[in-house]
DNA sequence: TGTACATCAGTGAACGCGCGTTCACTGATGTAC
DNA sequence: TGTACATCAGTGAACGCGCGTTCACTGATGTAC
C-alpha cells in the first residue's frame, strides 16, 4: 500500500500487467458460471477458460478448487443482498408507521422470492452446502437482507403491532417460511405449480405470518397493502421495478 | 405374470437366478449411497460395486445413470414417508379433538425436521433437483406426509379452530415453513446454530403458525401441549420414540 | 537515462481419477422335443 | 426323464470425458545500480 500511495501510476499500470486482475476476473467468471448452472458448474477449468487463461494460472490466486467455489458462493450472496436492497429501496414511502413496517416486512419476503425465481443458479449457489454462514450481528451491514428483516420486525414491536413477548426468533420463522417456499417452488416438489397459485401461497403466507405475529387477524387495510405488494411478485424473467 | 400364477416356484427360483433381483439390489445400494453422501454420491459404478457386480450389469435394468438416480430419489422420499408415518402413529391419543388436531399438526412438523436432521443424505436426495413432484391428490396414499398435513388442517377446520376462509393453501405455508427451517439448519446459513435455539425456533414457528391460522393467540393449554411435542425434537443421531 | 537482474504471473504438457457408456463375450437358466 | 438349444443376465476390457492438480518453463514487469 506504500507503493500505491507513492504513485497513481502503479494502480493503472497493474491493469496492463499480464492479465491485470486475474483473481477478480476468475471470481466474476465463477459467478457467471454459477448464474448459468448453479454451484456444480463452478470449476477451475471452466473459469480459466472463460477468462482466456490456463487453468494453472488460477493456482497463483486460489489455493484450489474449493477456494474458488467459496468465492463464488460469497459473490452469489452479495448479489442477493444487492438485489434485495435495490428492491426495498425502490418502494414508495408510506406514511402510517405500522402499515409501512408491515409492508417492509412483506417486501423483504417478496424480494427474496423474486431473486430466487429470477436467478435460480445464484440462489442455489448462495445457499448450497458449505455456503456462507449467517454472519454475527456486528458483521452484518445495513444492506444485509437478514438485518433488514430484523429491523422490520423490531419496528413492528416499536409500532405496537408485534407484542414484545412474541418477538424472539420470529425473524427465523419468517425467513424459514420464505426460504422453504423458494426451495419447494424452485427445484422441489412444487416446481410445476402454476404461477397464480404460487402468487397466492406467498400472499397467504405473509398473511398467516402477519397475523401469527400480532396474535390477531390482519386489519382489512393491511391486507389490501399486502395484496398490492405481492402483486409485484413476478414469475418468469426479470421483474420490473 | 401368467408364469408366476402357474407355480410359486418361479417366484423363489428367480431369487437364485444369476443375481436374483439385481434391479432392487441396485436401488437399495443407491439409497444407501444417498444416505451416506447425498444424491451426488449415487453413481452406477458405486452402486454396482456395492452389490458386487460389474457396472455393465446395471444397464440390463436401467437405461442409464439418470434412471438410477431417479429411483434413489423416489426411494428417499419413501423413507421420509415411512419415518413420518411411524412417528405420527406412535403418538399417544388425546381426547380433546382440537388439541389432538393441533398436536397432529405439530407432530408432522417435528417429524419432518427430525427426519431431515437424522438422515440428511436422504432428505437432501428426496428434495434434490429433479426429485419427485408432489403427486396429485388422488395418487397420494394415506401414509403420504403431505396428505397427513392436509388432513390435519381439514380437521382444524372441522373442529372450528381454523376459519374456513383461512384454510386455502395453508398447508403449503406450513410446509414451506418447516421445509425452509430444515434447509437453513441442515446445510444453510444456520447450520451452526445451537441445538437449543433450533429447538426454540421450531416451537415459536409452530406457535406463530398456529395462531396465524386461527387469527388469535394460542390458548395456554395448547401451548403446553406443543411445548411437550417440540421437546421430543432431538438433535444428534436417532431420536427415541 | 540505460542496462543487468530478480521477481513472479501465466504457459504447456502431463498425471491420475472416477465417471458414464459400449463392445463382443460367456455361461447359467429355462424350454422344446 | 434326458438332451439340444435359445435366451438373456452378467463379464471384462476398453473408450472418451472433464476434472483437479503438479511440473519445469517462459517471458513480461519492476527495480537496483
Amino acid at each position: 500500500m506504500a507503493k500505491t500511495a507513492k504513485s497513481e501510476k502503479s494502480e493503472s499500470a497493474r491493469r496492463g500487467y499480464h492479465h491485470g486482475d486475474l483473481r477478480n476476473a476468475l471470481i466474476e467468471a465463477a459467478a457467471q458460471l454459477a448464474l448459468d448452472g448453479g454451484p456444480e458448474s463452478v470449476t477451475i477449468r471452466a473459469a480459466a477458460r472463460a477468462v482466456g487463461v490456463t487453468p494453472t494460472a488460477a493456482y497463483r490466486h486460489f489455493a484450489g478448487h474449493e477456494e474458488l467455489v467459496e468465492a463464488a458462493k460469497q459473490q452469489a450472496m452479495e448479489h442477493l443482498t444487492g438485489a434485495m436492497a435495490a428492491e426495498i429501496r425502490s418502494r414508495p414511502d408510506i406514511d402510517d408507521r405500522t402499515l409501512r413496517a408491515l409492508s417492509d416486512f412483506a417486501a423483504i419476503g417478496r424480494g427474496y422470492l423474486n431473486f430466487a425465481l429470477d436467478h435460480p443458479g445464484l440462489f442455489r449457489t448462495a445457499f448450497s452446502r458449505g455456503g456462507p454462514l449467517l454472519p454475527p450481528p456486528e458483521e452484518q451491514t445495513a444492506e444485509s437482507p437478514f438485518r433488514k428483516l430484523v429491523d422490520a420486525m423490531d419496528e413492528l414491536v416499536n409500532v405496537g403491532y408485534l407484542p414484545a413477548e412474541r418477538r424472539p426468533l420470529a425473524e427465523l420463522t419468517a425467513w424459514s417460511m420464505v426460504h422453504g417456499l423458494a426451495m419447494l417452488v424452485l427445484e422441489g416438489p412444487l416446481r410445476e405449480i402454476d404461477e397464480q397459485t404460487r402468487h397466492q401461497v406467498l400472499l397467504r403466507s405473509i398473511e398467516i405470518m402477519g397475523s401469527g405475529l400480532s396474535g390477531s387477524p390482519l386489519p382489512a387495510e393491511l391486507r389490501a397493502v399486502l395484496a398490492d405488494l405481492a402483486g409485484d411478485l413476478d414469475s418468469d424473467g426479470e421483474h420490473t421495478p
